[in-house]
Formats: structure tokens, C-alpha cells, sequence
DNA sequence: CGAACTCCTACAATCGATTGCGTTCAGGTG
DNA sequence: CACCTGAACGCAATCGATTGTAGGAGTTCG
């Protein structure tokens, strides 16, 4: 277990422990002889010398590292951003830090002060409420920062969301053409930017295409689980509005909606169509298997990572955030309404 | 950004860096007089001072980190298993780092390394195949290491594992009590010993009830997929041995048991009743929902963070594993055979 | 033949915190 | 009053790598 270091690799080489450090390093590997430099290469390998990284951000002030704030890894959601954002930063030589928040501010704070004590090179955050001061407190202090799949009332914070509005658009017109013209929402909280961006388009895709879309016709969940979407359908129903279909903030809330319609004897799609948001794993294996807004969670992680990167290589690179394009995953949750 | 150091604090309170740190350190904060110590912390406090901890684990060679090697964060089985390590290893301070490896050992290869670089202290594997020189190699160098929901050929290894022979137990013992005399078992892959565990408790937990276990009424799936599950099962029916029940490796093979008897014009569980492993999110969801051995994935990540800090707090401490027990999880996947 | 230059390589400082050891000084003891 | 004791704190080395600068060997050119 003891570590060979680089001071035993330049010895064994015959050189001084800096000619060592440069002829295993790409970027200076020109200040050294060849015939030196491979000769260090070949003490390092026969040594099994492994740099010491924290040494080496001592010094350097930079620990290629980034930390990763999210709510819950349990969340069929996140799983795979952070296989899009670790893929990413492993092709760049970094890692990232994750660290599950539960969306509680004081283990964000700590999580963030943690980061800092480790100098992580930059934070991805998938946990920014709409307003959030100590996200807006670290883009301040200059620490690079991307926001994935939400954004913060700030507006010069880098993200990378869905594009939310297109998605919600393509399901009204889906349940449009099949014939549906009393439709509902189901929004998701609306402390977070995709529970406004989703209800906030859902009322501007259906006027889009005619129809009517007063605030009767949506229930706000309190947050997105299956609990709450229930809870938020059983309040719509209670209204009496008519519908004929439901267009959910996302899949759980619309798995909360497919239990309240069993609930109280009613059939989906037979007399309901219901479109989740978010396409999740294993949501084509519900019963019935549900129509929904397809995100693409991995690639968003990815360029989310790709953003990050750029700014770290260059921090006066000019903030950029990006839009990925949706589409709609057509099920069988969604039919014609019955005449 | 500018971090304050801790000479910097040491200043402010007119006492030297050396003194600054143990009045700071728990641990050593007896050896500084209780005012001076006060005064210190006031100016740690005042100049928002968050220490180093690179700078600590270079010189005291410890880093509070712990590598966490994982095949894929988006198979549901993990998720949990990292939040339960990680919620442990948060209340004592250390966090992991999270690499996934898709089983490819290069890559668990280049992981190892790279954790070795930033000089983690300890490893918890998830990914361990029956033969895996490299963590033999690893645990060989005295690094603390422990593996969850896996163990390997190597012996003084310690684990955390569910009771698999157990739950197979129940799992069969359930299908018996239901009139099931004909069972058949998609098994896993036979190189990761969670196969092996549950391909052998099959036919232990068979003999146990009375009934017929041979070769013939086992399929090998190449992997915990759908597709793997769907190809097994397709073999077993061409076999041609009757049978009313299916017990499945995991539910991921169950999904596919489903795929082929759709295909074939068979219901469950009128025609065949299926039992899954693992009872993974969602799955009560699926149609049918899935009767399946329930496996308390977050106690077991959980567990596995418990005795690595055991270890890394006292080295000599002798290797422990740990089986914890399994529960069945009954829904509608399971019934009586016609008759 | 010596000055000027180019290449390499060595020296030493540095990153920020920890820690063994030495020093100081107040108070107690004989 | 000389001496010892121990608490409290300062000094300086140290962890392992990086990097600005100095210096030495060899080459070229006037």
C-alpha cells in the first residue's frame, strides 16, 4: 500500500524529482529531453507510480472535480443525467461529486460548503428552487455553475432544460387530433421552473389550438410524486369541470391520477386519456402504458457537463444556456374520446 | 473566491497558525487554552474560514472519501443502494465518489486507479464478478474494502448481501402453498454470485418442498436484462417441460417472462404465475404487478458503508459479512394453477 | 578563441494544514 | 530562593507535486 512517489521515480530515472514531474506531464513533456522523458515514463511504470492527485491540487488550486447537487438519486429521473454528466467530465479527466440534497436548504448549504473545503472546479445543480440566493451567491463568487433541467429567477446562470413549452405543445395537439377538447392539468409545484414553464404552456398550447384553458382546468400538486398528483386530480374532480383528458406535469403525478380514476370506477384510455411528462424508465410497462413527453435526461446531463467544462477551461467565456428539443412517446394511455 | 486560510485566521487572533489549528480541531483543542481557543473560532467564524481539506489530506493522508464502484446507476437496484451508503458515510463525514463501471473491467481498472490517485479511503464494490483479480489486489494491499450484493470467490472478503437462499425459499414455498408442483427457474448470469446463490437455493428450496429441480427445468439468462429474460424463457418453452410457475432471477427477467408469454398467447397469472427478485420501484405497477422478493437495497448500501467505516476506523478489526433478511412481496403475478 | 545562445536539468519556493518538539512562563515545592 | 512541573503556545519540518529561475553543457558564429 505504501505509494511510490514521484521523488522514487526520478531517482530511479537518475533525475531531479522536477525534471521528473515534466516529462510525465503532456503539457511540459517538451521541456524535456526525449530520451530522459522516456526514461522517467519507464521508471513510472515499473514503479506503478500513480500521481498523487492531492498533492498535485494543492498546488495547482484545481482538483478536477465538480460537484453535483440533486435532490434524490432515487428519482428514476436523475439516474441517468448523472450518467450524461459523468460520462462527460470522465472523457475530460474530471469526476464528479454527488451528493443528494432532499431539497432541503440546510444540507444544500452544507453540501456547497463542502464542495468549497474540497475546491471542487465547478457545482452542476439540479436542485434550484426559483428562487434560491445561496446558488445565486455561489455564480456570484465566480465558481462556475450549471443548472440542469430547472432555472433559477436569475437569469445569468447557465442551464440546460427541455424544451418544456414544445413538449406540452406536441401533447395538446396529440390529444387535440384524437378529438379531445376538454382537457386538464395537472400541474407540478410551482416553486420550481419546470412545474411554471409546464402549466404556463399548457394554458398557452391550448389556446393555441382553441380551446378553452381557465384556471378551473388545473390543479397544482404540491410536489411531483404520486401522493400528491392523486390529491391534485381528486381536487379537479371535485370542481365537476368536464374533461376528457388529463395532461400531467409528469409521469408520477399522472400514476397518481391512473389510481384516482380506478378509484372512482373509471377507465383509461376509455374514459380518460392522461399524458405523462418525462418518458421514465418503465413507464411503458404500467398499466396502461403511458403516453408521455420524452426527455432526454442522459443528453441534458451530458451538455450540461459539456457547458461546464467550457466555462472552467475559460471563465470568460459568455454564459449559454441550451434547450433540448422533446418529443411524445405515443401509448396507449391516450385514445380517441368516446362520442 | 479568494479562500481564507487558516494563517489568515490565525492572524486575526494574534496567535500562531499552529495554535489556530488545534483550537479548531476537536480533537486537539484540549492542548490550547479555553479563551484563546474562543477567539480563534470568533475569527474562523467572522472570516467565513472553511479549511482545506486538501491541504489536510496531504499531510495527514486521509482524505474522508470513499470510492463506490457501481456497474450502472440506471439500473434501479442501485439508486438505493447509494443513497443508504451515502447517508452513513455523510453522518461521519466522508462522502463517496461514484463511478460507473458497465462492467467493463478497464474501466474498473482505470477507477481503481484513479481512486488510488486521490488516495480514497476505502472501496465499496458493487460490481464484483465470482473472479475479479483486481479487487483481490486491492484487498490484498490492505485497503478497506467491502462489497454489497455480491460476493466473490475469495473468501475473507467482507460483504453485505441479502439472504437469497432464503428468499428463493419463501418465494418457492409461496408458489407451493398455491398448488404450484411445476416450477421452472430463469436464473442469472452464472458468473456474478447472486446468480449462482439463487440458481442453487432453487433447487435446495425444490428438494425441501418434495419437488423436481433437474437441469431441464433451469434456463441461464446471459444478463439481468428484459432481453436476457425474454431469450431464457423462450429456450425453456421450447424445452417443452411443463410447468405452472416461473421464478424468476430478478424482475428485469420477469418483465422479459412476461414479453415471451404475451407473445405466446399465455397470461399471467392465468396460465403462469411469475415470481420476480428484488422488488425494484415501479414493478407494482407493471401488469401484473409483480409478486417478488422483496430486497432491502438501502439497509444493504447502508449496512455496507457501516462495516467499511468499522474497518477504516481500526484496521486490525477482523472481517465481518452481513446477510440481511428478505421478505416476499405478494401481488397479482401469483395464483393458483388451473386445474 | 571567446561570446552568445539554445537546450536541458537542478534548485528551491510554494500550496495550506498538521504535528513533534522546544521554549516560555506562571505557579508550586522544599 | 533555587528548582521543578506542566500548561500553553511558537517554530519548523512535512506531506507530494508543480513551476519560476538559475546554471551547466554543448553548439554556433563572429
Amino acid at each position: 500500500m505504501q505509494r511510490v512517489t514521484l521523488k522514487e521515480v526520478a531517482e530511479r530515472a537518475g533525475v531531479h524529482p522536477a525534471t521528473a514531474s515534466r516529462a510525465l506531464n503532456a503539457a511540459t513533456r517538451g521541456l524535456v529531453n526525449t530520451q530522459t522523458a522516456a526514461r522517467v515514463e519507464k521508471a513510472a511504470r515499473q514503479l506503478g507510480y500513480t500521481p498523487n492527485s492531492i498533492a498535485r491540487s494543492l498546488k495547482t488550486a484545481r482538483s478536477a472535480t465538480v460537484g453535483l447537487l440533486l435532490p434524490d438519486l432515487t428519482n428514476p429521473l436523475f439516474p441517468p443525467i448523472v450518467r450524461g454528466v459523468e460520462d462527460v467530465l470522465r472523457a475530460a479527466g474530471y469526476s464528479p461529486w454527488i451528493i443528494n440534497t432532499d431539497n432541503e436548504p440546510e444540507r444544500e448549504a452544507a453540501a456547497i460548503e463542502s464542495f468549497r473545503g474540497r475546491s471542487v472546479d465547478g457545482f452542476v445543480v439540479a436542485t434550484a428552487r426559483l428562487q434560491d440566493p445561496l446558488l445565486e451567491a455561489v455564480a456570484a463568487s465566480g465558481t462556475p455553475l450549471v443548472l440542469v433541467n430547472r432555472r433559477v429567477a436569475t437569469p445569468d446562470i447557465p442551464s440546460v432544460t427541455g424544451d418544456d413549452a414544445a413538449g406540452v405543445a406536441s401533447a395538446i395537439r396529440h390529444l387535440y387530433e384524437l378529438g379531445h377538447r376538454d382537457i386538464v392539468h395537472l400541474a407540478g409545484p410551482q416553486d420550481l421552473s419546470t412545474g411554471v414553464a409546464r402549466r404556463q404552456a399548457f394554458r398557452q398550447a391550448m389556446e393555441d389550438v382553441g380551446l378553452a384553458a381557465g384556471p378551473e382546468r388545473i390543479a397544482d400538486a404540491t410536489s411531483w410524486s404520486e401522493p400528491a398528483g392523486a390529491t391534485a386530480m381528486e381536487e379537479l374532480l371535485g370542481r365537476g369541470v368536464p374533461h376528457t383528458a388529463v395532461l400531467a406535469g409528469n409521469d408520477l403525478i399522472a400514476l397518481g391520477c391512473y389510481d384516482v380514476l380506478e378509484r372512482h370506477g373509471m377507465r383509461c384510455p376509455d374514459d380518460v386519456s392522461v399524458v405523462g411528462f418525462n418518458d421514465m424508465p418503465f413507464i411503458d410497462r404500467v398499466a396502461p402504458p403511458l403516453t408521455s413527453v420524452r426527455v432526454p435526461h442522459y443528453d441534458i446531463g451530458a451538455e450540461a457537463a459539456r457547458l461546464l467544462l467550457e466555462v472552467v477551461n475559460d471563465p470568460e467565456r459568455h454564459v449559454r444556456s441550451v434547450m433540448l428539443p422533446l418529443t411524445l412517446s405515443v401509448r396507449r394511455s391516450t385514445a380517441r374520446p368516446r362520442t
